[in-house]
DNA sequence: GTCTATAACGTGATAGAC
DNA sequence: GTCTATCACGTTATAGAC
């Protein structure tokens, strides 16, 4: 159902969403893109013909990659706690590759000054992360491995907000800042510190 | 020890800000400040010659401001949970005077795509913030007033991150999503909900 | 599908008159 | 301290050859 995907055109949305998580919408070009990649601006052009819809397309297939992502893990039947783990490590793996933010994040930072439809996929984006994280918060609760008092739509609202601001805070003070909110995010989820953690346990010490 | 200061540079200095927190500081411009202003451009290079100074001039002063506000709350001997709401009121206000965003969170998210200078300064303001924080959220807890588990500087930083999150998300999902937040922190903190808290309580029953 | 060439415009910034 | 005028450059975007 879809067998043409020309690789230039994936190529592109790397690189763009790449630079979006780095620089923010505003602050990359179709010819940071098309030096990264080795190709000419016009070729961008041919497959996205306007940056709007090249933002959009970004933000879609992250929401998409993002809903194959929990498909995944619901059909293996993977637990709340390893859920929610699951989910921390996808910033986690953005600040450690380039201390990049969430392009959530940076889209909702500029929101003032991006086009209209990029705004309504990020609306969308925005829900269907929400709406997933409050389905493991839940579950998590029921079956007594998480405590928190409040729905669990609000807290999957803390929880995200938590996490998309020390992504950025940890841009301006290191990576650490973020291990310390995911951390205490879990003491407030009433998890249990783990004994084996040596990497969190040297980051407490040091401060 | 300040007497000429001229009134331009100010106004300036308000419009650059506000900018900052509806666009980002990438996608404002000199043009943008010297229309909404009502004075040409090269009046505006005259007061800050270049962008980056411009920049880090708004950040410290947005700095100085703070350090003053706490100042007056401590000479006041404010307590605890009234330092806790007032420093939500800043966000707050900003939310409702146009969906403005924080310019800690707007800076530290296009942190890849603004001048050195500009960074220090982000680093400067954000390591106050959140001491200012951990002063009030210990205090507090000395008091009996909050409850919560780890260090005080943990859960500033946990709450720090949360509304910066909570403010950027409320540009794409709503006011509500913000006063949600504050709410699921308070009761984080052990904080008894209030009883008169009309416009909370509507809050609640809408959703 | 990618290229060269170019258009039309906004940007940060400077020189010099008033 | 503010103006007019102008510059060099980067930006998004298009036309047309290959």
């Amino acid at each position: 159902m879809s067998p043409p995907r020309s690789n230039t055109k994936d190529a592109i949305l790397d690189t763009a969403e790449s630079l979006l998580q780095e620089r923010g919408f505003n602050a990359f070009s179709y010819q940071h893109i098309s030096e990264q990649l080795g190709v000419k601006n016009a070729a961008i052009h041919y497959h996205f013909p306007n940056k709007a819809g090249l933002g959009v397309a970004v933000i879609e297939r992250y929401n998409r990659n993002f809903h194959d992502w929990v498909a995944r893990h619901q059909q293996r039947g993977t637990k709340p706690l390893a859920m929610l783990r699951g989910y921390f490590a996808i910033p986690l793996r953005f600040m450690r590759d380039g201390q990049k933010a969430c392009p959530l994040g940076v889209l909702e930072a500029e929101f003032g000054a991006i086009p209209d439809p990029m705004r309504d996929a990020v609306r969308t984006l925005d829900a269907d992360i929400r709406g997933f994280l409050s389905e493991a918060l839940e579950q998590g609760r029921q079956q007594a491995v998480f405590q928190f008092n409040g729905t669990a739509q609000d807290k999957a609202l803390l929880v995200v907000s938590a996490l998309q601001g020390a992504l950025q805070i940890s841009r301006a003070a290191g990576t650490k800042a973020f291990m310390t909110v995911i951390r205490q995010i879990e003491r407030d989820l009433g998890v249990e510190e783990q004994r084996d953690k040596i990497s969190s346990q040297s980051l407490l010490v040091s401060r």
